[in-house]
DNA sequence: AGCCGGCCCTGACGCGCCGTCAGGGCCGGC
DNA sequence: GCCGGCCCTGACGGCGCGTCAGGGCCGGCT
């Protein structure tokens, strides 16, 4: 929660210099250009050589801006927390008490599928380098749901509070959660191809983020 | 569920051979160094070269076993799979029913848990080739699940028949609550980091596979 | 207009790992 | 003690990585 979106961004990391505007263009171009080859090419196949002629320049202006392709894929997955943080309020703002409750779980889980999808590839990598125990997207990645389970652990913790006393450690129970989410989201091709339909899949979502935050059966 | 525990594993790549005695053992040597590795590194950083000098022998000959190092996590991970049918026995003796099935979800839990830790960097690959679309990692990943997740959708449906509609498909509901179970073993390193302490993530996810298998409120 | 300084780009190169192939060691049977 | 077949490996071409010195471009100043 920090003042400044981003602090000014890294400095050019060849020569030190604090790039131009000229500069800032390339670099977002081979942000972009990062992005679309992710979609279309597992992780490490990733060639530098390809994301920079598809920008339109070289493998050496790559490493100009980023030290590897691991540093592109971070300055993205960034980007995406950016845009996540919108979920937060998602849950703020949705009543979780009685039948609007049942809803509000149906909303947050819709509204985690399409986050994941508009930035599938980025995240695959961070999920996989941050369960790799790289702390690098490890950060990255708490950055990405902190909030969200924070106020997911905040609802948990007024539900007990009003009198249901859950048991359990909010936190915790938050976390497992926001672990469904992502999970299933990240999965959810695979759980197509294993025959499970996606709206089925997505009321199963519900149902368990629904039973999670209020400790109540969800409604049939 | 076939007769053989193996179709005779497959033939020697390079000369199509068949492996003999000595053979054998050294491919075994090489599953093992292969997994070794993969404890204290990163998978794009494991080097053909490390594995088959720490397993006495040269590059040249891993290349002789297996096409490349995917085919040798795929080889340890049919293993692992092997050893996954355990807990679907889990699932199919314990009871689902009463207070018992809240020690039935636990006892999963804890199963599944220390069943991927004992396999963890081996299907962390998995997880991830799985993610990518490769076929070769998800039809194993499908293996690992597959009979868990369909005996869990078989006591789902026993439920919803014994009077309580759930109003969900069963399947659908199974393959969330492995999701689950997986996604919490996978990240549980960095759940820890993140404050969650392990018995209470422990807690939560047993709460939400009861939950999500009986459609009951998890007792408090 | 002409010059100049600083921002930005890139060709070229050494390095390390991959994956292959031809050739040779080892071992048990006769 | 010899031989055939199983098994191993040194050596090598290929490729992508990451670096560096050198040069193009552009806007501002006189």
């Amino acid at each position: 929660m920090a003042e400044p979106v981003q602090p000014v961004d890294e400095l050019r990391a060849a020569d030190r210099r604090v790039p131009g505007r000229r500069g800032r263009a390339t670099r977002r171009r081979l942000l972009e250009s990062t992005d679309e080859h992710l979609r279309s090419t597992p992780y490490r196949a990733l060639k530098v050589v390809d994301i920079a002629r598809a920008a339109g320049t070289s493998p050496a202006t790559f490493y100009q801006y980023f030290a590897d392709v691991d540093a592109a894929v971070l300055a993205l997955a960034r980007e995406a927390a950016l845009d996540g943080q919108r979920l937060v309020r998602r849950v703020a703002d949705g009543s979780w008490r009685g039948r609007a409750g049942f809803q509000a779980a149906l909303d947050l889980t819709d509204a985690f599928l399409a986050f994941w999808d508009a930035h599938r590839p980025v995240l695959r990598v961070v999920d996989a380098g941050s369960d790799e125990g790289d702390r690098r997207f490890h950060a990255v990645r708490v950055r990405l749901l902190d909030a969200l389970t924070a106020e997911l652990a905040r609802v948990i913790g007024a539900v007990q509070a009003h009198g249901r006393n859950l048991g359990v450690d909010p936190l915790a129970q938050a976390a497992v959660v926001v672990t469904t989410l992502a999970g299933v989201a990240a999965h959810l091709f695979a759980l197509e191809l294993w025959g499970v339909r996606p709206a089925e899949a997505r009321l199963a979502v519900a149902r368990q983020v629904y039973a999670g935050t209020t400790g109540q059966r969800p409604p049939s």
